[in-house]
DNA sequence: AATCATACTAACCAAAAAGAGAGTGTAATA
DNA sequence: TATTACACTCTCTTTTTGGTTAGTATGATT
């Protein structure tokens, strides 16, 4: 009765053409395996912890682990210690200890957490650009949410 | 005995100051509130999922839920709709229902979306760039911890 | 002799996030 | 009449994450 069906044919083809061609790509020049670690990558860098201690160590050059606890103020030990093990391990800080009583253990940025954090430059940026357009999409959003309920 | 013990008062007291003129902040500038929401934003978006939907959409402009769904592969439903909502509620897609049977819902970037995309190619570049300087720490960083044990 | 400082590790538990699978509505089609 | 298509939602289960607490090592300090 109502115009309410639409025929399957003539853009469903398009779309499933389209679909094919994505599913085989051909032009895509992209390393899966740099795919996969961009996308890890990104991941766990843009950690809440990591971004944090990335900052603080972009500020301080040298932190020692407490200072870093005081620092932050809400992080647990085991938090601290398994962001910081992380970010060794993908070479974005050093870890040097001093073998004093009490221990001493400094963390500091390397080039490679520096150009990282430097490369997120430009989405703090766009976030602070956009604070208020995200706002108000959000406002617009839950507006709408509410009166439709 | 052995001479392990380092002395507290010289450069702790520096560090301590620094601690101090850290936790009262002087010439910082930013507005915790911009501060917050940025943090959250970049959570938000630097997931896994809103990633992949982005670079997608950038792509093909114009996709709905099952062509994204294939695409992605390995999304289940639940975390496809999850995600396309706070990103629609971010202000980064539109949502289009068209009233056919079956249903027909198109997503598309904003200008807003658009624009982040451009903000993350300094982390894609970043991570394609660094991509064996990260491996390569993690090797080494992996060998030692073997050897350690 | 007890306590403190530092930088952790290990064990346990609660909470949050993510996945799996079934179900929904409508009209066309086989 | 059963099935299909699409874009979901709902519920249940599993996995991941994060917090809390206790413990360790060692020498200096009280």
């Amino acid at each position: 009765m109502s115009a309410r069906f639409k025929p399957p044919t003539p853009e469903q083809i398009e779309k499933s053409k389209a679909i094919y061609d994505r599913q085989h790509p051909v032009n895509e020049t992209v390393d899966p395996r740099v795919e996969k670690l961009v996308e890890d990558l990104i991941g766990r860098v843009a950690d809440k912890w990591t971004m944090i201690i990335l900052e603080l160590l972009v500020d301080h050059e040298s932190l020692r682990f407490t200072q870093l606890s005081k620092l932050i103020g809400t992080i647990s030990q085991k938090m601290l210690t398994q962001t910081l093990r992380l970010m060794e391990r993908d070479g974005l800080i050093t870890r040097t200890v001093y073998p004093v009583v009490p221990p001493k253990v400094e963390y500091r940025l390397t080039e490679l957490g520096l150009t990282l954090s430097a490369a997120f430059c430009g989405v703090w940026v766009w976030a602070t650009d956009n604070l208020k357009a995200v706002e108000n999409a959000r406002k617009r959003f839950d507006g709408k949410i509410s009166k439709d309920q």
